[in-house]
DNA sequence: ACTTGGCACTCAGGACGGTGGAGTGCCAGG
DNA sequence: CCTGGCACTCCACCGTCCTGAGTGCCAAGT
């Protein structure tokens, strides 16, 4: 149905596309490429692409842009994952070996991919639901008042400051802590619940309330609560790219931290690549982007999603293989740590 | 010099303006606001104000904008604040106060900002050298390696992992911790570097090096590292004032920290209120935006600065209402916390 | 069955020119 | 010092024309 040559030219339509952002006719592309055929011939191709729906034409004689379809095939089948330079891997290690910090790797992360990609970039942080306890802290702020720490083997670090019902000695806060670092570290978060379950009764009865109520808080912090953080960078590029007036609605979008989980794919249990284009995009308002995506994490254990966003219009070989880059340093970085 | 009048008519031109996003003319300020005099009148006053450079037009025969000084004069001397309605203080109070978190108060009051203002926002977290240590927590992750984390009183918390020279018990980790908190707590930050220096004898010899390097990671941490925290939001905002091409200078702007502090004004000891109009601006690229920015504290104690930016043409009154009321807000929060 | 050159056709976008209107500056009279 | 009147300026808008890039189709060639 579309033999070697008319995917030749869908991926010659592409190309052109993107690197000029004008529409591509057929003259121009058969002195671009070296199609050894005439205008002529491409323009036939081009007619049945176009009934494909691999493009479209603006206007009546103008040349033709890519659908969403076309760019589909494009990432699908006519385009591999272009390696990075060598001057960019070394780059990555570089920027990425500096970081002291989660709060730092995750920064940095971004400011890379954003740099790299001449895109915005969406860093999640390593997810909480597949990480472990590796220690809890409880620290008095005042009579009636603690802040509950919670340090992840990811080196995420949650905090949440509560009201205790009863003033407690300086003792039992102690002896709580011993408990719950006795009992939760090592755990995975996921079986945080089951355990605390059981947890009332290792205690003394007398600090069962204000036990209760930092259980309670736990299971809020690490369980109920679904939000993950994710952090965006490089907002300034979507200026390069005319969304006209939806620059404004994607901007918005990029405020909203459910919008951008989404974005990112919320199964995300393969590490692999993944892109999404225009349509295909799950989020309202963003129709007109695209998402490149993948997996990173520590060995084969997957612990969040990092990526890029753009136009429909955008360099995919190169935006698949920065991420995918990126996605494996970051995860080195982590386990080494 | 400029005698009453000519006031109003400025005050005039710059709410109009302001509102329509259009030059404006004699006629249209006659029988938009109720001065009692005729066109001819005002022409002439106009062309005194742009003798004196509070006025400008854009072209021959269109309306006038006010410059910079217009609006600095405008902001000094003929527009108050204004105060919300009762609603939107409801807002306010209702929406910081389901906070349950330092993080959770910034981001809240940035999003609140930024919808009362229909501007971009920018809070700063509360300033380290302006807090105390309210408690260090020394965290075993690995023989060689643990994570510190300190907590401030004003809810921050600074976490950061490292490597030490020599593998160390658990008990002589403790017996760190122990002396850390003692010599520490309560301490501003600005005492923290003459305290530690003289830490290193109250610990067991054997302990030393270890010791010894987290001290200097402590300092580095809490002293040397001036890196405030910035967070920003409602950048969508920026789209509805066309800044055409300088938006994107305006969005670089807006992802650098350094910039950011410098834009929220680096002295900031006062809590009152300031006004950035256009070039008075310290940053390079932000020359086309204004900032109205105010300290936030508990009680007299300014502990950071929260603000609002956006193009020259805005409305300083309700910015500077909301402004000032978050930023009180946001302060009874956090000492109530 | 493709490919090719030729040809007529379409249409966005830039150049040109005219017009209307908002706004101005200036002046002479109240 | 204010005011009405008047001539002037120039942007923004509109229609027109024109050009060029690009197309679809067809008939001829391989």
């Amino acid at each position: 149905m579309l033999d070697e040559r008319k995917l030749a030219v869908l991926r010659a339509i592409v190309e052109d596309y993107v690197s000029t952002t004008e529409p591509v006719g057929s003259k121009s592309l058969v002195d671009r490429h070296n199609l050894d055929v005439s205008p002529a011939t491409i323009r036939n191709d081009m007619a049945v692409l176009e009934e494909q729906g691999f493009i479209v034409q603006p206007h009546t004689s103008a040349g033709r842009i890519p659908t969403d379809k076309g760019y589909r095939l494009f990432v699908d089948r006519l385009s591999g994952v272009k390696p990075l330079s060598s001057a960019e891997r070394r780059a990555i290690e570089t920027f990425l070996a500096g970081a002291y910090d989660l709060d730092d790797v995750v920064m940095r992360t971004v400011r890379l991919l954003a740099q790299l990609t001449r895109q915005v970039a969406v860093v999640q942080y390593p997810s909480l639901t597949r990480s472990s306890v590796r220690h809890v802290e409880l620290v008095p702020l005042a009579a009636k008042r603690i802040m509950l720490v919670i340090i992840t083997d990811t080196g995420r670090v949650e905090q949440r400051s509560m009201e205790l019902p009863d003033a407690a000695e300086e003792d039992s806060i102690m002896h709580l802590r011993a408990v719950l670092n006795a009992c939760l570290d090592g755990r995975r978060l996921t079986e945080v619940a089951s355990v605390v379950a059981d947890l009332p009764e290792l205690v003394d009865p007398m600090d069962r309330p204000n036990a209760a109520a930092v259980f309670s808080v736990i299971l809020e912090t690490l369980v109920e609560r679904t939000d993950e953080r994710v952090v965006v960078g490089g907002a300034a590029n979507l200026t390069t790219a005319d969304f006209s007036k939806g620059l404004r609605e994607v901007l918005e979008s990029l405020e909203e931290q459910v919008v951008l989980m989404r974005l990112l794919g919320e199964s995300g249990d393969h590490p692999s690549l993944t892109v999404r284009i225009g349509a295909e995009n799950p989020v309202e308002g963003l129709r007109s982007t695209s998402v490149v995506a993948a997996g990173y994490g520590t060995g084969d254990q997957v612990l969040a999603r990092l990526g890029v966003l753009g136009p429909t219009r955008m360099d995919y070989p190169t935006a698949m293989g920065a991420v995918r880059a990126v996605a494996r340093y970051v995860g080195q970085i982590l386990a080494g740590s």
